[in-house]
DNA sequence: ATAATTAGTTATCTTGGGTAACTAATTTAC
DNA sequence: GTAAATTAGTTACCCAAGATAACTAATTAT
């Protein structure tokens, strides 16, 4: 008797009582291919794609950008992110202002650029009120500061290895 | 003087004042590639990625899975499923058991992928510990909480498009 | 019994990450 | 003031993990 109840005790945990920060990740893999899909889905109606809105909002919000910047702030590599540019750049949307130091490569929106991107937006932020529905702003603030603080959590993992 | 305050104003709402929905997803997509990149390096110890993980998790909550429950469970394709279980297949941690539908796959852990995956497991749970630190168990559940609305707020907009 | 549906596979494409090795420009050290 | 070290960016290439299209085999519905 004793032995069935420890199983069943057992059984219960394991089923119902998953640890909050496991389920926490398991449920933050579950949102992210979707999100991205859908979100890709969304920019596909402009010929864009989620690392290329990246891009553009990063500029968009802070006028210009090196491609180290970008790269530093995304946490991604300097080929991945020379990748992504140089569309952007073809498809018009970026253009190269020169400064003091010849080696950066600074960009910002060209008139163009700017224009979509507000077009985009609009799109987006449909998409994005729309998948937020039933969540208070407080809760939204609440996540928001989560996710940084996680953030910052992995960025000093990654300099005290 | 009119016109100086209206441009200081407006600079102001656009750059401390982002919209709540703008900046969460904004968060979300700052924090969704570094999370998996850590995570990518922690699995790889253990010579597995994300994706493999994912269905060793799923199956050793579930203790059996079918492809077709896995791809609608993570919202991917049937051929996505059908490779990353491939690989675990030969990497020993699954097998096969046959039921009564002989079209189906159902899939259970190996002895030897039960070990692993407690193995990892640990490996996970110390990592994902660590990333979370300050975040008080109860905004971990209600940011858990959260995901799981909008990943069902986007299985809707699916549905209804 | 045939038609439609379902589970899974194969082939192939794509995005977007990564590393290694390089050039050119700038800074630092001597 | 020059040589060495560092920094910004590029090029070539690799790979994970998503997607679609077209298929087979098994099961269900008509």
């Amino acid at each position: 008797m004793v032995t069935l109840d420890n199983k069943r005790h057992q059984h219960y945990k394991e089923v119902f009582f998953i640890k909050a920060f496991q389920e926490f990740f398991h449920q933050f893999l579950l949102l992210s291919r979707p999100f991205e899909h859908h979100l890709n889905n969304e920019l596909g109606k402009h010929r864009l794609y989620r690392a290329q809105w990246s891009i553009l909002y990063y500029i968009a919000n802070n006028d210009s950008a090196t491609l180290v910047e970008l790269a530093h702030y995304q946490r991604i590599e300097k080929p991945t992110v020379t990748r992504t540019v140089t569309r952007l750049e073809e498809q018009g949307y970026l253009e190269h202002i020169p400064g003091k130091d010849r080696r950066e490569k600074r960009m910002q929106l060209t008139t163009h650029g700017k224009k979509v991107y507000e077009d985009v937006r609009v799109t987006i932020d449909q998409f994005e009120k729309e998948i937020l529905a039933h969540i208070p702003e407080e809760d939204q603030l609440a996540g928001i500061e989560m996710m940084k603080t996680i953030r910052m959590n992995l960025i000093s993992r990654e300099n005290s290895k």
